[in-house]
RNA sequence: GCGCGCGUAGCUCAGUUGGUUAGAGCGCUACCCUGAUAAGGUAGAGGUCCCAAGUUCGAAUCUUGGCGCGCGCACCA
């Protein structure tokens, strides 16, 4: 043992000590408070104004949920590359952002009030709704700020965008207007996904997001075929439907042109008899449906189900039959009698409903092969009536069928089922088709279905809507551009998932007929109809004419706490009409609607600005974004509704002309130029979170029990941030000795010796600068990598080679890269650097420069104070605080005087390595001595070999050894010795006796040369006389091998030779060596065994009894075992120094404490007594 | 139904243009250290790389088809 005298001197600024055990919630709470007091985010920033900008977008989040882990991944993500950018000199500013209008805001108001529909809502008065919503809006805001403090994700909150805020809204209001003004704005009447009980259509997003699986009745239904004189046969086209609220408004039958049918004959009695027993239908009374037809692939299922015997009469193609008319299952539309015909473009005339048509949608994937067309109820259906229409003289064409209310109740025009909602009455039009015989089969169809994803057990309907959208559709090859520019990663989503949804682009449904959402800005004539879009509230108060302004001002005035912002808001909005320019003495009036709210967030990039009413100069400066982040749920939602938007508004040059974006110097992309698709978490059994299922902890819980840096190592170093991940607590517990821990003991390590050993760089080093390498060069006492030791060369070669290795992978995108190579750099410090540095740290002499300053001690210092504060700035993206709280202490503290270090780690430079600091040759040795330590090691454990007895001799074989290798391997033969406690090392010179030497093709190099020879070459190869090869490669430089019909001539590097060790010796082989450990033990090795052994237990015994490392003690041996005696009496000096012994003889020590021990099978009573302290140090 | 992703050790996950002996952490077992010490280290055991067929001299890796899981999409009439 040796013994460092601690003598304190008077102290510059020491560092202060260091929990062994750290409390990380606690000191990040710290933390957190002197980043908050002492604006050190603002101060980064600052530092960096002027520098290269590196554009940040932060997708809002919605405050008015409790945010969970999930939301933890994305904010870490989102705070990594914009502090690493920071580090690396550019300029990046985060301004926060609140999704804050929609569905899910007013559906939450509508719980709390308990209410659900929209008359309730009207009820209710739509003014306090809006301020219900307002105030609802920041329900979690306080969790939400929080969170983002507590996960260290630096953004400034204060300054956040918010999208109900007036300059928000008018932004949006520019964008709608500009494209109002292009003709991409329009109303049209369409099929959309619509919430009955609500009112409003839905977004495909929304809907998406509401499907679940139920069983709906699915019914076969015969429509009869009318002749020619427009009367009933018995043969009839067989639709398929599941939805038989929809037969009411049925206006066509579709078939497929070129797929064949056939006519199946109805042979049973009963049918004929059954069917004028009804005599339901008024010209289908008295006749009976003998004949269906139906696809001819989906023929045999359709007889299968019925079980009636059904014959095959007839084929025909779908073509003959278009054309021809037919009875609907209700006369809902239809008047008595033949169909009457409408008058065509083409001069021709034909009935305009209830007729065959050819469409190419129709398959035979399920169903009859003939198509039940509803154009009110399904998107398609829509597109064949507008498809009908056009082929019909203006006025004379099909009108579109509708006997469902917007609240989907039938109307009086079905009295079937007027009044109730349509889903309620498929049992009664199945019944009632069936008692006209026209029902040819029913069954239960079980199947995904879409629901209100807010209300759950309202079904959605297809309703015909007079609806605004935007024409997307037009840009998607532009969008497809832009997104072909984008960096997407995983890259898969730009031509998987995200470029698939952009190939399949329909036009944006835009307007919701709701109350909280920025209103559509557009203005109505109420003579002529002509409308206008509003771009600014400022442009509608110079409207002539203006009036219902006043209607705020009075609000305001009776509530002086109302905000602004609802100016721009209904009910308020609606109440401002001005003069119509397109007829004297009308109003314009704005249309009712709300718009989605994803338009909004999609706007962000540059309504977070206020542009281009306000923010031009922001707005230039911070487009595009460099980066952005969310999770993958988000391809639909924002991270479509950003490039839409700017797509359609940004164009091509659009920005150019403006003046913005000169230095783009390429079109594409914008907004954004990399995504990190983030995969999205799911809870603790796998399954989706849910707080009903409990599956997750909340994140303050994380926070209070491991810590943020705890957590955001698990997201950053567990796996790729875009595979889904499963909330695992133990995994983030885990996450904290492998990292975290592993890097506060070397620094915990660092601070107690160097407190001891007086090393104080302030004392040394003037100017701190950031305490780079460059800086630190200037500290007395401190020498050039040059001429240190090998292992502060090698300790510093590892530290610059991997920091170029993190700037490398981070550049790309690529932490997760980063965090294992940072990971295994601390790895290497902690389990080598320091242990192999161990004698210099407690070697004698100080290392504060003085006089008594041993330079080896003060250059491990040196090197181990440069390596930590390097690994703390590689670190402090990834965990900000752990690794401010080292800077704090070994920087910022330290040098607190006049010439003063940075006051934190996040306003320093990301070190990128330097490259002359970097010995290749020495990394790679230095990994070659590890693995043969490692294989001795092995070796002793397979021959049970404990390290603490000490062995004669190690020998090593290397494999495949490079230039240098063996000769630096035996200049280190010391330390192979020290490692392996054994007495010598030698590289073996008899290496046969050991081992055999195998060869092999090296596959990956001559498979490509040999081909389909290389099987052959191979196993000649492996049969060849491996000594004979290798013997005339190391003659020739090259080898032939033959086999039959063939031969090679090989260079060296085409075979791999592998080395084994023969069985009979302790040894271990790896790829790199073969390590040979002599298991002979002489009587004075036993000896040494023994006593290191004696040494060990009076070491536990000192440490059972507490004693402190300097305490000296007295030793008593007692022994039957004349050889245990032997040896302690041979090494005596070793146990005395080893255990700090004054005194060990052989008689108990009076009033010791006594343990009887077996050592190796020896017997030995121990005594041992604290000597009183006045005698040491 | 269509699309995207995933399936590797008991658990959580890596695996970089196809290449010979598939890795890490945790857990487990054994051992070491005892001056980072309620820490730390070393070693070991543990795998039909979901299944099948194909391409290839060679497949965890590429192709196709299954199966399972997750997510997304909707012309589910």
């Amino acid at each position: 043992m040796r013994l460092t005298p601690i003598r304190l001197q008077p102290l510059h600024r020491m560092f202060q000590p260091v929990r062994g055990k750290p409390d990380f919630p606690s000191m990040e709470a710290e933390i957190g408070r002197f980043w908050r007091e002492g604006a050190i985010y603002q101060k980064s920033l600052d530092r960096r104004r002027g520098g290269k900008r590196f554009v940040f977008f932060e997708g809002p989040p919605t405050a008015n949920g409790m945010p969970h882990p999930g939301h933890c991944l994305t904010r870490t993500i989102k705070d990594l590359y914009p502090r690493y950018r920071t580090m690396r000199g550019e300029y990046c500013e985060r301004k926060a952002g609140w999704d804050t209008h929609g569905l899910p805001v007013e559906v939450e108001v509508c719980k709390e009030l308990g209410i659900h529909s929209k008359a309730e809502i009207e009820a209710y008065g739509v003014e306090p709704f809006i301020h219900k919503c307002q105030e609802s809006v920041w329900r979690y805001m306080k969790e939400w700020e929080a969170l983002t403090e507590r996960i260290g994700f630096w953004i400034d909150l204060s300054d956040a965008y918010v999208t109900y805020h007036r300059s928000f809204v008018e932004s949006v209001w520019w964008a709608l207007a500009t494209l109002f003004d292009k003709g991409l704005l329009y109303q049209g009447h369409k099929i959309v996904w619509w919430w009955a009980q609500g009112g409003t259509a839905l977004s495909s997003g929304e809907v998406g997001q509401g499907y679940k699986e139920v069983a709906d009745p699915s019914v076969y239904v015969a429509f009869p075929l009318l002749d020619d004189a427009g009367r009933p046969t018995d043969r009839a086209v067989v639709a398929w439907t599941t939805t038989p609220w929809t037969l009411p408004s049925n206006h066509f039958a579709a078939v497929r042109a070129d797929l064949d049918y056939v006519v199946l004959r109805d042979s049973s009695p009963e049918s004929t008899a059954h069917t004028e027993a009804r005599g339901a239908s008024r010209e289908v009374a008295g006749r009976a449906i003998r004949e269906y037809v139906v696809a001819e692939p989906l023929a045999a299922a359709l007889v299968e189900k019925t079980k009636r015997p059904l014959e095959i009469v007839g084929r025909l193609k779908g073509s003959d039959l278009v054309g021809r008319s037919y009875l609907p299952p209700f006369d809902t539309f239809r008047p008595d009698g033949p169909p009457a015909s409408a008058a065509r473009r083409d001069g021709g005339s034909e009935p305009a409903a209830w007729r065959v048509v050819a469409a190419d949608f129709v398959t035979t994937d399920s169903g009859t092969g003939i198509v039940h067309v509803a154009p009110a109820f399904g998107e398609v259906d829509y597109g064949v009536l507008v498809e009908e229409q056009a082929r019909f003289a203006p006025g004379d064409g099909p009108a579109l069928l509708n006997c469902v209310a917007p609240d989907g109740t039938f109307t009086d025009a079905f009295p079937i089922g007027a009044g109730r909602f349509v889903k309620d009455c498929d049992r009664d039009i199945t019944r009632d088709i069936k008692g006209r015989g026209l029902l040819v089969h029913q069954e239960q169809y079980v199947h995904d279905y879409p629901f209100c994803w807010r209300a759950e057990n309202d079904p959605l309907i297809q309703y015909p809507r007079q609806s605004w959208f935007i024409r997307t559709s037009r840009f998607r090859d532009a969008m497809l551009a832009n997104n072909a520019a984008i960096d997407w990663l995983p890259d898969h989503i730009k031509e998987g998932r995200f470029g698939n949804f952009l190939e399949t682009n329909v036009d944006w449904a835009l307007s919701r007929e709701r109350y909280w959402g920025t209103p559509l800005p557009i203005w109505v004539c109420e003579s002529t109809g002509k409308q206008e879009a509003v771009p600014s509230y400022a442009a509608l108060l110079a409207k002539p004419g203006i009036a219902g302004t006043d209607v705020f001002e009075k609000a305001k005035a009776a509530n002086p706490a109302l905000s602004d912002d609802l100016a721009v808001h209904k009910p308020y909005i609606d109440a401002v009409t001005y003069d119509s320019p397109f007829a004297s003495n009308s109003r314009m009036r704005r249309v009712p609607e709300v718009i989605d709210c994803w338009f909004d967030s999609g706007a962000m990039p540059f309504a977070q600005w206020g542009w281009p009413h306000a923010g031009d100069a922001a707005f230039r400066s911070q487009f595009p974004a460099d980066f952005i982040s969310e999770a993958i749920d988000q391809t639909r939602g924002w991270f479509y509704s950003q490039l839409a938007i700017s797509t359609l508004l940004f164009g091509d040059n659009v920005l150019e002309d403006r003046g913005v974006l000169e230095d783009r110097g390429r079109p594409y992309p914008h907004p954004f130029r990399t995504c990190i698709v983030l995969g999205h978490m799911l809870g603790e059994d796998g399954q989706k979170m849910s707080k009903s299922r409990r599956n997750y902890k909340e994140p303050k819980v994380i926070f209070d029990t491991y810590g943020a840096d705890a957590l955001r190592w698990y997201f950053l170093a567990g796996q790729p941030p875009w595979t889904s991940i499963r909330y695992n607590e133990r995994a983030i517990r885990e996450s904290v000795p492998e990292f975290l821990l592993r890097l506060w003991n070397v620094y915990s390590f660092f601070v107690i010796y160097a407190r001891i050993d007086g090393f104080d760089p302030s004392g040394m080093l003037d100017v701190p600068g950031e305490l780079a390498h460059a800086d630190l060069a200037k500290a007395r006492g401190w020498r050039p990598a040059g001429e240190r030791g090998e292992l502060d060369r090698w300790m510093l070669s590892e530290l610059n080679a991997t920091a170029a290795e993190m700037v490398e992978r981070l550049d790309r995108y690529d932490h997760f890269g980063a965090a294992a190579r940072l990971s295994s750099l601390v790895e290497a410090v902690s389990n080598w650097f320091v242990r192999r540095s161990r004698d210099r740290f407690w070697a004698a002499g100080r290392a504060d420069g003085g006089p008594e300053t041993n330079p080896e001690k003060l250059d491990a210092y040196w090197t181990l104070y440069e390596t930590l504060l390097a690994i703390a700035k590689l670190a402090a993206p990834f965990v900000p605080f752990v690794t401010e709280e080292i800077w704090q202490n070994l920087a910022a503290r330290a040098f607190g005087g006049s010439a003063r270090a940075p006051e934190s780690i996040h306003l320093t430079t990301y070190p990128t390595g330097e490259p002359s600091l970097v010995d290749r040759d020495l990394v790679r040795w230095m990994a070659l001595v590890r693995e043969v330590a490692s294989l001795g090691r092995a070796a002793r454990a397979a021959e049970k070999l404990k390290v603490r007895q000490p062995l004669s001799k190690v020998e090593v074989i290397l494999a495949n050894p490079a230039d240098g290798d063996a000769s630096w391997l035996e200049e280190h033969a010391d330390l192979v010795c020290d490692e392996l406690n054994v007495k010598g090392f030698e590289i073996c010179r008899e290496p046969d006796r050991y081992i055999s030497r195998s060869i092999q093709a090296d596959l990956k190099k001559l498979g490509p040369r040999l081909g389909k020879d290389l099987p052959k070459a191979r196993d000649a190869i492996a049969k060849a006389d491996a000594a004979a090869v290798l013997a005339q490669l190391a003659r020739d430089g090259r080898a032939t091998i033959d086999w039959a019909g063939g031969s090679a001539t090989l260079e060296p590097e085409e075979l791999i030779v592998r080395t084994t060790a023969k069985p009979g010796w302790a040894a271990a082989e790896g790829s790199q060596a073969v390590v040979v450990i002599a298991k002979e033990l002489t009587p004075a090795l036993v000896a040494e065994g023994l006593v290191r052994e004696v040494v060990h237990v009076v070491q536990s015994m000192r440490k059972s009894l507490d004693l402190d490392f300097t305490d000296r003690i007295e030793l008593g041996f007692e022994t039957t075992s004349a050889d245990l005696r032997a040896a302690l009496e041979a090494h005596q000096a070793v146990v005395a120094t080893e255990t700090l012994a004054t005194r060990a003889a052989f008689e108990p020590v009076a009033s010791g404490i006594a343990e009887t021990h077996d050592i190796d099978g020896h017997p030995l009573t121990i005594t041992i007594k604290k000597v009183p302290a006045t005698k040491s140090g």
